[in-house]
DNA sequence: ACATAGTATCTCGCTCAGCGAGATACTCGC
DNA sequence: GCGAGTATCTCGCTGAGCGAGATACTATGT
């Protein structure tokens, strides 16, 4: 258990915390009577709002890794819900933009509201310092993953041409 | 969009990396023809292994929240590629003992494997005093996650004394 | 204008992961 | 031994997500 190389041990541990960050999100969705991916869905959209980036079904299905029957289902699930509402764009008439309703913004801060009060909490006692050493860690953190993922889909498309999604 | 506290920026960057995480997990495990649930109890068993403890369908599923049936299907599916070997536990003959096995180590070890040798690599970046923050940081998000998730289940069975989910 | 290609979304039928209920096989205290 | 407790498996079902294709609209060439 103890590794002689460091990155070990975080590596370790940081596959503990998503485990556990992912247990903790199952549980809550499925208190909710919703499924994970609908709790994801609901972060990207959350995600998207703030940024103000338009969602649409084909993005936010793009992001999920769902197919286009999937994401239908899924947002028919997030409307029933009443977490999201399904508008026509003016602008280009195929597009749906969807709009998140207040009742999903109070989901998702009930859930991480807690998380980020104890995380605040207990990141005060931490220096500016060793703030700023954890943010440079997590952006180091995402842009490997990014990048394995982006290696990882190369690797899978470029041989051959086929399409090659669901070995059953 | 730009948070006075600090906490909020680290939070969504954890927020973040787990979804990144998640993302290549699920792509992974499509592509070695599992799911993430198998490629989540590939991790658990090797970590069971790693730390000799004893493998069995009940602790498995336990673990991943899965009730017995669908243990029982996961754990046929991961039989049926070769990843484990159910043994009669000779103690107690009721128990089934999960040996994992090499192609599972391996396939796992391909999945995390390029990871962190570029962790490794970036780890190296960050002087011993930053390291133990980092380590100090990922330490106390564990153990508040792990907090949050003991107090959202005694809520959850609190209220009214019905089963709702399955008990540990 | 009008066909044609391209794009966004939805519908239909299907497969299979996971659930609840209950069966089975074993251990252990009396 | 007998009954209570425990670990695993079987059966039938629900529903998330897939592939294929329909539908509705935009963009482009002629």
């Amino acid at each position: 258990m103890d590794e002689a190389e460091p990155g070990l041990q975080v590596v370790h541990q940081l596959r503990a915390v998503t485990v556990e960050l992912d247990l903790l999100g199952a549980e809550f969705a499925q208190r909710n009577g919703l499924h994970p991916t609908d709790l994801r869905a609901l972060i990207c959209l959350l995600d998207a709002a703030r940024s103000n980036t338009p969602a649409t079904p084909g993005r936010l299905g793009g992001q999920l890794g769902l197919n286009s029957a999937g994401t239908t289902a899924l947002v028919d699930r997030l409307e029933r819900l009443g977490h999201v509402r399904r508008v026509r764009d003016s602008r280009d008439r195929r597009r749906v933009l969807l709009e998140v309703d207040e009742r999903a913004v109070a989901l998702g801060w009930s859930f991480f509201g807690p998380l980020i009060t104890e995380m605040v909490a207990e990141l005060r006692t931490f220096s500016d310092t060793e703030l700023a050493t954890v943010q440079r860690f997590l952006l180091t953190v995402q842009q490997i993953l990014a990048a394995q993922r982006d290696s990882s889909k190369a690797t899978a498309s470029s041989p051959p041409p086929q399409k090659e999604r669901g070995p059953r």
